[in-house]
DNA sequence: AATGCGGGGGC
DNA sequence: GCCCCAGCATT
């Protein structure tokens, strides 16, 4: 065993902790390389209490990565519907063809070769190498970089990736070498619930007297986090249009990269106007399908406004009901049963809520 | 270094 | 509304 002598003077008391109050999780459960790497890229900004349901009926249904590696990537995206980040998805299936075929179908053991594959960065492949192999590398996230800086009050923007990078150089000649993966889950264990962003619970913090932040009674000013706002906004009509015989819906599928990548999509059309004349709409849609999609709408009727808030921007969407024999570019007519079977992102999930109202409202 | 990429929970 | 979440890929 290697003896650490820049070891941390709070790691025991840290550990410690973790061994007593740790939360179950499914994946502590059975602790294999393929349960470790499925769940961080499922926990990548996303909280654990979301993971959770993916993670049963992932495992349920990929119970080896031998299962995984031979899905489409249609099924990968309906079965991570909702969870949001859908590169995410494409590059786990990706990853796990590239396991089965270069790699005997486990997760590498180096973190050259985990790095490079698809959808792991630094902190995946500390996190499941430590976990599932003892290899000592710190992973670095949002709970860890707020622990530190309030342990040493460091006074850098932990946006900066120049300060996770000194972060992640101090945490790994520091943290021990026996129990990696211990210490990396107790530092984001701590985060999640002791050392929250907003009213930590410094009362029951096991670190508390090495917290130089809490010493100087600046934990609540901790962690700083200096970002531009980047959100933008937009509006759209969005077409949700039946067939003469109502059988069909038009939806596309999304290019396979990009916002939503891969997932199903109804046909929208951005518009610059705010439209808080509900009563203009129908006229403004058939004429607009007309101009950019050479379509004739049938009975066009407003149904209802919706927003729906991505990280990077707001949307405001008028969805229009029609009936037409005609398709917008790249739509194809889905049958309505094919609407539950298609992965389609929460903002059109709202869009089928909102005619399902509509529906039973009639 | 900057930007794009979901969705939800807590306040 | 705002903040943040077991971040990564691309440019």
């Amino acid at each position: 065993m290697t003896l650490n002598n820049n070891e941390f003077p709070w790691t025991p008391a840290l550990l410690q902790w973790f061994e007593v109050n740790q939360r179950p999780m499914p994946w502590r459960q059975t602790s294999t390389p393929y349960y470790r790497w499925l769940s961080e890229i499922m926990l990548q900004q996303t909280r654990v209490d979301t993971v959770i349901p993916y993670f049963h009926r992932f495992v349920e249904r990929f119970p080896r990565v031998e299962h995984l590696a031979e899905a489409s990537e249609d099924e990968v995206l309906k079965l991570w519907e909702g969870l949001g980040y859908y590169s995410r998805a494409r590059n786990l299936l990706k990853a796990a063809r590239v396991m089965v075929a270069e790699h005997q179908g486990t997760f590498p053991a180096t973190e050259k070769e985990a790095l490079a594959l698809p959808g792991i960065g630094p902190y995946s492949a500390a996190a499941v190498l430590s976990m599932a192999y003892g290899v000592p590398l710190p992973s670095v996230d949002g709970n860890v970089l707020r622990v530190y800086a309030r342990l040493t009050a460091l006074a850098e923007n932990v946006l900066e990736p120049a300060t996770v990078k000194r972060v992640q150089g101090a945490l790994k000649t520091a943290m021990p070498q026996h129990r990696p993966g211990d210490f990396n889950e107790a530092m984001m264990e701590l985060g999640a619930v002791i050392c929250l962003p907003v009213s930590p619970l410094c009362q029951n913090c096991p670190i508390q007297d090495h917290c130089e932040a809490h010493r100087q009674h600046r934990v609540e000013q901790l962690p700083l986090r200096i970002k531009k706002d980047r959100t933008t906004r937009h509006h759209y009509l969005v077409m949700y249009l039946q067939n003469a015989a109502g059988t069909c819906v038009a939806a596309q599928k999304n290019p396979p990269s990009g916002l939503l990548g891969g997932l199903w999509a109804f046909p929208m059309m951005e518009v610059t106007a705010d439209h808080e004349d509900m009563k203009a709409l129908p006229a403004l849609a058939a004429k607009e399908a007309v101009a950019r999609w050479q379509i004739t709408l049938q009975q066009p009727e407003a149904v209802g406004r919706l927003r729906h808030v991505f990280s990077h921007r707001h949307w405001t969407m008028w969805v229009v009901s029609a009936v037409s024999e005609e398709l917008p570019p790249a739509c194809e007519w889905l049958p309505h049963a094919e609407l539950s079977v298609k992965a389609f992102p929460e903002v059109y999930q709202k869009v089928m809520r909102l005619m399902d109202e509509r529906a039973a409202s009639i």
